[in-house]
DNA sequence: CCAAAACGTAACCAATTGGTTTCTTTTTAG
DNA sequence: CTAAAAAGAAACCAATTGGTTACGTTTTGG
């Protein structure tokens, strides 16, 4: 069982479930009402992303808080860098987005 | 069959070609030579990345050469920058190894 | 106190992945 | 011309993935 970040945003679901604890903590049911797929299927990527340490979990009661914990994301950013010659086009709309981002 | 540039990062084995045809072009033999697994399994690494845009392969003569087409990581570039609050201290390391790099 | 909520877990399943070996085709070197 | 090199393609296989339903456990609201 390969077990790494790189592995872990493969998958659009677990990609989306980032997007939304990035902005607040949330609880397994309050995630799985955005997919169409059943809780414990929802609950499966979050044992992933949690075992790359993309999100901490944090029981609540009879709750289980998820939230965002995504350092390891810079492994990414690293390796994608090294590349970046070959993707200078896109840059340019990169940084016109976090400016635009920015400004707000 | 997904087929998206974050799925084709996911495998080791995928980044690894990519960073050897980011430095020259490489047959399929030669990339073959890099990797203990068989030279068709290489080869459906390479098809992958192929259909994902992120190599070329220009036939000559009997082999194909494979060349390094990296625009699209411009898509995880983006994606991962979004969040990129939560490694500012990875970036710092980031920086840094891209300065060193940079002065050679 | 107890029914219901919020989960994790287990058992299961189909499709995909990542590898193999074998065979074929195209091209070139001698 | 022909043997060998380069590489795609097919058939196959085991392990992993991503989903399901069913069930168990802990916690809480009324």
């Amino acid at each position: 069982m390969r077990r790494d970040v790189f592995q872990a945003i493969a998958d659009p679901t677990r990609r989306e479930i980032i997007g939304l604890v990035s902005h607040e903590s949330r609880n397994v049911n309050e995630l799985a009402d955005n997919f169409e797929m059943s809780r414990p299927a929802v609950s499966k990527h979050l044992r992933i992303l949690k075992e790359c340490g993309l999100i901490k979990v944090e029981k609540k009661g009879r709750e289980r808080f998820c939230h965002a914990q995504l350092d390891k994301l810079g492994e990414i950013a690293l390796w994608v860098h090294q590349y970046r010659r070959f993707w200078n086009t896109s840059l340019d709309k990169l940084e016109a987005l976090l400016k635009e981002e920015d400004n707000k």
